[in-house]
DNA sequence: GCGAATTTTTAGGCGCACCTAAAAGTGCCA
DNA sequence: TGGCACTTTTAGGTGCGCCTAAAAATTCGC
């Protein structure tokens, strides 16, 4: 006859995922390349009003994960880049997995993850880690920071930067347009592919060749066009 | 220089996990035992104020979901079944899945699919299920609905119900208590366990035995002590 | 069948993460 | 150096899911 025991069930829904993608956007702008994360830049990113930025920009900073002054540029404290490589860790971690392990493809993993990762146990987490044997890049060539807070960072430099001739292998392809990387794909473009650059244009976009999967196809692959955007969204190794 | 790409990232954080966590639970309560499902036992069982559940219930009523007549117990409609089940056909996969695949024990896994459920897509939800083959029942013996909706109901009897002698094999057990699921782990007891009555007493508890895995062991196993709310949580075949 | 105990609903608030509109600050450049 | 465009902050407001306290309805014991 006992009422069904007040279990507490108040797991809070979703602790503060707000505060942890914007610690993470913020720190992903800093990743790759380094301009100021203003109001503005964030809100953008974020699909916000740059008011409602101010507003969590204090309460992270009460947190003491952001050091906010008003009108001047956001930044990560040493707690705030640290909270923000976590998440990084588990949304990248949590990729590797749904490709690796649940037959996902690479262009379909972004969005399932964004959510999980507020969700995952570090607990959970670990076991992933651990039947993933610790992988240190996700489907798309991002560094999966390890549990220590430590990130291996490889010099790259953006496609549409680099000058025509120069080629090097594939590090990084952004994973927010899944289209791009579905016809990255189907020409057999990802990480670790090698690539020279054969022209560009700021309006038209890009050609560049891919060299085959073995060295012996010496004087080039196949040459594939690369859309204006596609060409900010593609890292390749600095040439040594 | 381009402003990175206004993504809409308002994938909503968390969707209705609280409308969901509600469903599930008034669906629960009339999966075992029947009793009327008040608010004062919803919000009891979800550690909430009863006004919280006098709002909520109109909220789902207004939605569809719930029947809701002030001063009236709450039901689901038939829409708001098919919700709940699919809620619950999520825990269970999560749970089966974390225990098969991720190397929990089955006191564990609880905490971490009542926030997974509300997280995890139609998508990885099915990969989760092909995975582990299409299982009908969870660690706990709850049965798991099938993705139409369909429910294997298997007729049993709560322990504290059980005759004394009565004998049967065990069904199902709560997971809401890891501390019991850990005990009876350690005594050998789990779903399909068989077990007979010794004694029960309202207040001290029940005095089982368990039988052995093999049929040889006939006239019995150990005799295990199990708390008065244990014999609450444990449900064995129905006599035939 | 009536009053008291209990349950349920209503009323009014709170914090969160968002918004729009208005005010204030910054910085560029004529 | 002053004006003006642009950015940022402030002010005030919304919906959600929760709360407490008070009011209303129901139920139970006599
Ligand atoms: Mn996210
Ligand atoms: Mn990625
Ligand atoms: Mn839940
Ligand atoms: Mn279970």
């Amino acid at each position: 006859m006992s009422i069904p025991e007040p279990v507490a069930r108040r797991t809070q829904p979703n602790a503060d995922s707000a505060a942890e993608d914007y610690l993470k956007t913020i720190y992903h702008h800093t990743e790759w390349q380094s301009a100021p994360v203003t109001p503005s830049v964030l809100a953008a990113t974020m699909g916000v009003a740059p008011s409602s930025v101010t507003e969590m920009a204090k309460k992270l900073s009460a947190a003491g994960l952001v050091n906010y002054e008003p009108y001047k540029p956001l930044t990560l404290t040493a707690e705030g880049t640290a909270r923000a490589r976590g998440v990084i860790r588990r949304h990248r971690l949590i990729e590797t997995w749904l490709v690796d392990e649940m037959g996902y493809d690479w262009h379909e993993v972004h969005d399932e993850a964004e959510v999980l990762e507020h969700s995952i146990s570090d607990r959970l987490l670990d076991a992933i880690d651990s039947r993933l044997g610790h992988p240190t890049r996700d489907p798309h060539g991002d560094p999966i920071p390890s549990a220590d807070g430590s990130v291996e960072s490889s010099p790259a430099l953006l496609l549409s930067q680099a000058a025509i001739g120069t080629s090097g292998m594939v590090v990084r392809i952004s994973d927010r347009d899944p289209s791009l990387l579905l016809s990255l794909a189907a020409a057999g473009i990802r990480p670790s592919t090698t690539l020279s650059v054969v022209s560009r244009d700021a309006s038209t976009g890009f050609i560049v060749r891919v060299a085959g999967a073995t060295e012996s196809d010496a004087d080039g692959g196949p040459l594939v066009p690369v859309s204006a955007s596609g060409g900010s969204s593609i890292w390749i190794s600095a040439p040594a």
